[in-house]
RNA sequence: GCCGGAGUGGCGGAAUUGGUAGACGCAAGGGACUUAAAAUCCCUCGUCCCCAAAGGGCGUGCCGGUUCAAAUCCGGCCUCCGGCACCA
C-alpha cells in the first residue's frame, strides 16, 4: 500500500484479479437465488459518454449490492451494433459498417472495462453478428408462419433530389437531412408486425408492472390509446358502397353535415374522378399545416336520420386510424370546424352548452342533447350509448374499441441491419427462407453511396436467387429490419451462455436457462425508450411466450429511468458552442471574448457541454467517476455536472486512504470480536453505534429505491466519525476496525476498487467480493439518548436530553419540568399536551 | 391544446408515516500549518431585528384552507421540465 492514493495503479490491478479469476462469471444454480440485473446496451458510436457512466454505474451497484445480498447475479453486456451511424460512416468516410461498429466497440468495451464494471462477458452478444441475427430471421419466419409478421403497402419519406429513402430523424424540418430538398411521402410495400394484435393485453396488462415508474405506465397507456365509440355505416346514394365511419362521439351523431375519407380509403379512388386532385390531396396527406379537401360529387346516407349529406376526400383523416373516414360534426369538433369554414359547409349544433356563445369554434365538451329526434333532452353520456344502440339494432354499425397502437413497420431500406428472409418468385409470389437456411448474411459487395434505393439491390449475388418452392430464378427481399427489432429480445439471447443460441432446441424446455433467468428483475436506462424499446419488448416477449420458450408474458419485472446528464452551455459569439476546456475565466480561448454561459442541459455533441469520461477516469479513476454521479443525485434524476463535486468525492475517498494508510498496522493487528458494550469507553460506544446505524442507513436506502445518494451520505458520516475517533486501548482498535470493514463493504458497490485494495491492506485475504454484506444489531444501533423537542403552540422552544423509551408521564413531567418552558407557560392554562414518542412534545396554552 | 412531473439556502440535494426544515457534499468567509503556494486540518455559514450575546420575527414557487402541528394533506393560481399531439 502507498501512502498516496493512485487510482491508476489500483483500478489496474483490481481489474486485472477480476479478469483473470473470471469472477464475474454466472451460471444457472437451482439452490440459489437468482438476480437478473441489466442494463440497455449501447450503441457502439465510438466511445462512450456521461450517460453511459451513470447508467452503467447504477446498474453495477446494483449487481454488487445483491451479490453481496446472497443473490445469484446475472449482469451482461453487448453490442446494439446496427444502424445509421455505421452507414453514414460509409458513406461520408468508405469505412465499410462492420469495420466501424466493431473498431467502436473493441475501444467502448475497454472503456467499460476501465469503469470497473461487473460484466459477465462471455454472455456478450453483438447483434450485427450474423449468430445473433440469424435469430431475428427466425422470429420473422415465426411470426410470419403465424400471421404476426405481414407486408402491406405504406408511405415512407422520400428525398427526390437523393432519390433514397429517409428515417424520421433524417427529416430535418421537413427537408432531406442531407440537400435539404423537400421530402415527400412514397408508397412503398413494407412488412409489420401485428402487435395491434396484442394491444388490449399489453395495455390491460400495463397495471400490473408494479416496479415500473407510474410515468412510463402512463406513457405506453397514452401510446396504445384505447378508445370506446361506433363504427357505422353510411350508404353512398346512388350506388352500392358504404362508408364505414368511426366515432367516439355518437352522441353528435344528428350533427354531421359531411363525410369524409382518407385519400388513401379504397373507396376514394373509386369516387373521385378528377384523379389529378386526388393527388394533390396525397401529397399533403398526414401533414399538419393546412387542412385541404376535395368534394367527391357523391352524397352519403346519415344512419341516423338518413339526411344526405356530402362525402370528401380530406388530407387529415389518417386510413391507418379507425376505419379511415370519418363523420365530420363541425359544430362539435375543431377539425370539422376549421374544414366545414374553409368549405363552406353547414354547421349544426346539437349539443347545447351550458351558456350560449357565438359559435367561433367547436364545442367539444359534453352537454345536453338538441335536435336529435327521440334523443333530444338526453345528457351527452346517455345519449351515446342510446344512439349506438340504436345504429346497431337497425344492422347499421356496432359498438367498437380502437387502438391508436399502430402496427409495426420493420422494413429500413438501408444496408448495415438484419436481411428479412424473404424470396419473391414470378411464380409462386411471396416464399419465406427456409429455416435450415439461416441466416440470410449481409453481402459484402455493396457501395455506400447515399443515394439510391435499398443499399442491398446492387448486390446482385444477394439479389438473385432462386425460389425455395419452384428453385425457379427468384429475387431476395432487399430491405432489412429497424434495428429496434434487435434490442427486443437481447435480453433473452444473454441467458444462453456464451451466445450460443439455439431455440429449436430449448422450445419448449423448462429446464432451459432462460427459465431460470428471466425475467429481468432490475433493468436500468434512459427514459428516452419509454415507449418504443420498452414496448418492443412486450411485445416480442409475448411472441416469445407464445413460441413456448419463455414462461412470463412481461421482460422486465423492475424499472429504473435514469435521468439525464446536464451541464451549462458554454458560447462564444463567435466561435459558437464551445467545449468546457475551450473557456477559461469565462472566455474563449481562441479569442478572448467573453463567454455566453447558457442554461443547464442535457449534455450533447451538437452544443459541446460535454465531458470526456476518459479524460475523467484519467485525472481520477473510475471509483472518483462512479462515486461523483451516484452521490450528486438520486437515480431518477437529472444529474447536474460539476467539476467541484467530481472534486470532492476524490476528496472523500482520498480521506480514506490517507485515514488507513495512517493507522493500517494497528488495524491489521485488531481482530475484532463483539464483547461487552459495557467493558467500552464511551466514545467507542458512540463509534460501534453510529457504524451499525450507517449500516442499517444504507441498507434501508438500498432498499428503497436504490437511494444511493443518501447512503454516500450516510458513508461521509461514517468517515467524519471515523477520522475524528482517537483509538487508544486495544477495544478502541477493535471498535475502529469494524467501523473500518463496515465501511469498506458499504462503499465496495460504489467505488469498488479502492474498497478491494483496502480491504487486503488491513490483511484480509479473501477478497470484497467474496464477502457478504453486513447486518446491523438493532440493539447496539439504538440511541441510549435522544433529543426530546419541546413546543409551545407548534414553535419549537427548547431541546433537551433525555433517556430513550420513557412513559409518556415522565416525558410530560420533564418538559413542563424544564425552566425555559416553566417561564413560558407561568399563569397560564394547559389546554392540551401533544407526546411524539422519542421525539417531541407540544404544549398547547 | 391534452396528459404527466417538479419548484426547499449562493449551488447539488436531505427530511422514509403530518412531528426539530436545510443531513451530506460543493462554494464562500475566517483561522492553523508553510518562506510562500497547493494539499491538509479547525471554525462560521437560510434570512432579518440587535454593537454583541441572550432572545425573537420571517422562511420550503404564490394565495387560501384543514390540523395542536404542513416542505408533506386539500382547493385555486404561477413558472419550469418531459411526453403526446389532426387518433375522429
Amino acid at each position: 500500500m502507498y501512502e498516496r492514493y493512485d487510482p491508476k495503479k489500483v483500478e489496474l490491478k483490481w481489474q486485472k484479479y477480476w479478469a483473470e479469476k473470471n469472477i464475474f462469471k454466472t451460471e444457472p444454480d437451482a439452490s440459489k437465488k437468482k438476480f437478473y440485473c441489466l442494463e440497455m446496451f449501447p450503441y457502439p458510436s465510438g466511445k462512450i459518454h456521461m450517460g453511459h457512466v451513470r447508467n452503467y454505474a447504477i446498474g453495477d451497484v446494483i449487481a454488487r449490492y445483491k451479490r453481496m445480498r446472497g443473490f445469484n447475479v446475472i449482469h451482461p453486456m453487448g453490442w446494439d451494433a446496427f444502424g445509421m451511424p455505421a452507414e453514414n460512416a460509409a458513406i461520408k468516410e468508405g469505412i465499410h459498417p462492420a469495420k466501424w461498429t466493431y473498431e467502436n466497440i473493441t475501444y467502448m468495451k475497454k472503456q467499460l472495462n476501465q469503469l470497473g464494471l461487473s460484466y459477465d462477458w462471455d454472455r456478450e452478444v453483438t447483434t450485427c453478428s450474423p449468430d445473433y441475427y440469424k435469430w431475428n430471421q427466425w422470429f420473422f419466419l415465426k411470426m410470419y408462419e403465424k400471421g404476426i409478421a405481414y407486408r402491406k403497402s405504406s408511405f415512407v419519406n422520400w428525398c427526390p433530389s437523393c432519390m433514397t429513402v429517409l428515417a424520421n430523424e433524417q427529416v430535418i424540418d421537413n427537408g432531406c437531412w442531407r440537400c435539404d430538398t423537400a421530402v415527400i411521402k412514397k408508397e412503398l410495400e413494407q412488412w409489420f408486425f401485428r402487435i395491434t394484435h396484442y394491444a388490449k393485453d399489453l395495455l390491460k396488462a400495463c397495471d400490473e408492472l408494479k416496479g415500473w415508474p407510474e410515468k412510463v405506465i402512463l406513457m405506453q397507456k397514452n401510446w396504445i390509446g384505447k378508445s370506446e365509440g361506433l363504427e357505422a355505416d353510411f350508404k353512398v346514394a346512388g350506388r352500392d358502397e358504404r362508408i364505414r365511419i368511426f366515432t367516439t362521439r355518437a352522441d353528435t351523431l344528428f350533427g354531421a353535415t359531411f363525410v369524409c375519407l382518407a385519400p388513401t380509403h379504397p373507396l376514394s379512388e373509386k369516387l373521385v374522378v378528377d384523379k389529378e386532385a386526388l393527388k394533390k390531396v396525397k401529397e399533403h396527406y398526414g401533414k399538419e399545416d393546412e387542412k385541404i379537401g376535395l368534394f367527391t360529387g357523391h352524397y352519403a346516407t346519415n344512419p341516423a336520420n338518413d339526411e344526405k349529406i356530402p362525402i370528401y376526400i380530406a388530407n387529415f383523416v389518417l386510413m391507418e386510424y379507425g376505419t379511415g373516414a370519418i363523420m365530420s360534426v363541425p359544430a362539435h369538433d375543431q377539425r370539422d370546424f376549421e374544414f366545414a369554414k374553409k368549405y363552406n359547409l353547414p354547421i349544426r349544433v346539437v349539443i347545447e352548452p351550458e351558456q350560449k356563445s357565438k359559435l367561433t369554434e367547436a364545442y367539444e365538451d359534453e352537454g345536453i342533447l338538441v335536435d336529435s329526434n327521440s334523443f333530444s333532452k338526453l345528457r351527452s353520456d346517455v345519449a351515446r350509448i342510446e344512439i349506438a344502440k340504436h345504429i346497431e339494432k337497425k344492422g347499421l354499425g356496432k359498438r367498437v374499441i380502437n387502438y391508436k397502437l399502430r402496427d409495426w413497420g420493420i422494413s429500413r431500406q438501408r444496408y448495415w441491419g438484419t436481411p428479412i428472409p424473404i424470396i419473391y418468385c414470378e411464380k409462386c409470389g411471396v416464399v419465406p427462407v427456409p429455416e435450415q437456411e439461416l441466416p440470410v448474411i449481409l453481402p459484402e459487395d455493396v457501395k455506400f453511396t447515399g443515394t439510391g434505393g435499398s443499399p442491398l439491390a446492387e448486390s446482385e449475388k444477394f439479389v438473385n436467387t432462386i425460389c425455395p418452392k419452384c428453385k425457379g430464378k427468384a429475387r431476395r427481399e432487399t430491405d432489412t429490419m429497424d434495428t429496434f427489432v434487435d434490442s427486443s429480445w437481447y435480453f433473452i439471447a444473454y441467458c444462453v451462455d456464451n451466445g450460443k443460441i439455439n431455440f429449436q432446441s430449448l422450445t419448449p424446455n423448462p429446464q432451459s436457462p432462460i427459465s431460470y433467468w428471466m425475467p429481468v428483475d432490475q433493468y436500468v436506462g434512459g427514459v428516452e425508450h419509454a415507449v418504443l424499446h420498452l414496448l418492443y419488448s412486450r411485445f416480442f416477449t409475448r411472441v416469445i411466450k407464445d413460441l413456448g420458450i419463455i414462461n412470463s408474458p412481461e421482460p422486465f419485472t423492475n424499472l429504473l429511468t435514469q435521468g439525464m446528464v446536464c451541464k451549462e452551455t458554454l458560447k462564444c459569439p463567435e466561435h459558437g458552442w464551445l467545449l468546457p476546456e475551450d473557456v477559461k475565466d469565462e472566455k474563449c480561448i481562441k479569442c478572448g471574448k467573453a463567454v455566453d454561459i447558457g442554461r443547464v442541459e442535457k449534455m450533447s455533441k451538437s452544443k459541446k457541454n460535454v465531458i470526456d469520461p476518459d479524460h475523467l477516469i484519467n485525472r481520477y479513476g473510475a471509483d472518483t467517476s462512479r462515486l461523483f454521479s451516484l452521490f450528486a443525485a438520486p437515480p431518477e434524476r437529472d444529474l447536474e455536472w460539476s467539476d467541484q463535486g467530481v472534486e470532492g468525492a476524490y476528496r472523500f475517498l482520498n480521506r480514506i486512504w490517507g485515514l488507513l494508510y495512517k493507522n493500517k498496522f494497528k488495524i491489521q493487528n485488531s481482530k475484532f470480536k463483539i464483547e461487552e458494550l459495557s467493558s467500552y469507553q464511551p466514545s467507542a460506544v458512540r463509534l460501534l453505534r453510529k457504524t451499525h446505524q450507517t449500516i442499517k442507513r444504507v441498507t434501508n436506502d438500498m432498499e428503497r429505491e436504490y437511494h444511493f445518494n443518501t447512503a454516500i451520505a450516510a458513508l461521509m458520516e461514517l468517515v467524519n466519525d471515523l477520522c475524528s475517533f482517537e483509538p487508544k486501548s486495544d477495544d478502541d482498535w477493535k471498535v475502529f476496525r469494524f467501523g473500518i470493514e463496515a465501511l469498506l463493504l458499504l462503499l465496495s458497490p460504489f467505488s469498488p476498487h479502492i474498497s478491494e485494495e483496502l480491504w487486503e491492506s488491513i490483511g484480509n485475504k479473501k477478497g470484497i467480493l467474496e464477502q457478504k454484506w453486513p447486518l446491523w444489531d438493532e440493539n447496539i444501533a439504538k440511541e441510549e439518548e435522544i433529543e426530546l423537542v419541546i413546543q409551545i403552540n407548534g414553535k419549537v422552544k427548547a431541546k433537551i436530553m433525555i433517556a430513550a423509551g420513557q412513559a409518556d408521564d415522565e416525558v410530560r413531567g420533564k418538559a413542563l419540568g424544564e425552566p425555559r418552558i416553566q417561564e413560558i407557560i407561568k399563569g397560564k392554562t394547559l389546554k392540551k399536551v401533544f407526546i411524539v414518542k422519542g421525539k417531541l412534545v407540544n404544549i398547547v396554552i
